[in-house]
DNA sequence: TGTAAAAATGACTTATAGTCATTTAATTTA
DNA sequence: TAAATTAAATGACTATAAGTCATTTTTACA
């Protein structure tokens, strides 16, 4: 029965020539100036087939988001390996970032609109969400790393592993975050991106009271 | 000619009846599941004359929020007056944030929403920006406090000030928005959101590696 | 009370996400 | 291989809601 597995395998390409058009469109103009018909123009494909393949806009937005976030996963996976300690690792994860942020800019910007969106009231699958939290969310390395650095002794033990976890991915995140879309913040202060991630890793590291 | 000064103080009332009209049909439903015809049958106007007080559906988003950043910024510079040190001020400013989106939770949510969508391209007035930046900002409030803090040696002095308050204020920002909207988060790490603020306090004091 | 200016109205325009009855293509069956 | 069944694709259409603007109503004032 090779007839299914072919069809499954087409079904897939589609999906992905969808996405493919949908990136061209969205990258170009902007996910909110895009349209669905512009989409399916580029995909040489009508709207309602579109529909065939994903739930909504907000899902095709999605699915690329998942395209960003695996490649930025395994780009961490890669610049950790070498790496010993779990303080180190973290750090690393920390310079990853900034690495995706430079050479993946389109993907980068999505995945912090995503993930400064609220992720509960999503119009997309609970599938294609459990999907990413689980197998390409960042968050689960951090995890990793804190847990190793905990053990390793280059990470303090007084803080809940979870604890620690989350704040350390909410920090990020807002740093992130401000980097992406407060530009106003850095003409008012007169900074740079760099500067407010180097101040990040050390206030992350060593806090902001004298010792 | 007492006629001008009470067609602007008329003028400011309707703006506020609106406003006002607007927050009730915004939080009981959400904003955007809530319709312009609403608000508008809300406070007992036509859609077009909101277009006379409003540029958008949101400028009013906008004005909303500053009415809550206004409420926050007051409740900052309250519990901040008794205290004597910049460090001290700062751990009241975040303790001041988690009590604001417990008695203001409607605010505190658009505060969010607002402070982490891209507010370059909001579809606002140049001058209700601007105004917020300089008079209801909390971020100003911060940097007051550090400047503060490395003053009076509560705060480390290896740090340029700008850099220190930027990034505290943006890992603020991160924390508070995986609280009000990452609520998976604490769902599958069994945390609550007291531990995650609990914990970024700890570590912008003592950073998150041993002594 | 007549007129000019200001404020308010709501029917209308515009834009676009999403639907669904219909058509076209591929696959199975007799 | 022709007919029948199933799957894939179409695009005109619907629904919704933001924003506009010619017209009407209200107010100010001579």
């Amino acid at each position: 029965m090779g007839i299914t597995e072919r069809k499954e395998r087409e079904k897939e390409n589609r999906r992905n020539e969808i996405l493919d058009a949908a990136e061209k469109v969205f990258f170009k103009k902007g996910i909110d100036f895009s349209t669905m018909d512009e989409v399916a123009e580029q995909a040489e494909l009508s709207k309602g087939t579109l529909y065939l393949y994903f739930k909504s806009k907000e899902d095709i937005r999605f699915a690329i988001f998942q395209r960003g976030a695996a490649i930025l996963n395994s780009l961490m996976q890669k610049n950790m390996r070498t790496l010993q300690t779990g303080k180190e690792r973290l750090i690393s994860l920390g310079e990853t970032f900034i690495m995706f942020s430079r050479n993946f800019s389109d993907y980068f910007r999505l995945f912090i609109e995503i993930q400064t969106s609220n992720m509960e009231n999503l119009n997309i699958g609970k599938e294609a969400f459990e999907d990413y939290v689980r197998h390409q969310s960042p968050i689960s390395i951090v995890q990793r790393c804190v847990m190793q650095g905990i053990q390793d002794g280059s990470i303090r033990r007084d803080i809940p592993e979870s604890h620690l976890t989350s704040t350390l991915w909410s920090q990020m995140l807002g740093i992130l975050m401000v980097i992406n879309n407060h530009e106003h913040l850095f003409r008012i202060f007169e900074i740079e991106a760099a500067d407010i991630l180097r101040t990040h890793l050390e206030i992350a590291q060593h806090g902001s009271i004298p010792r």
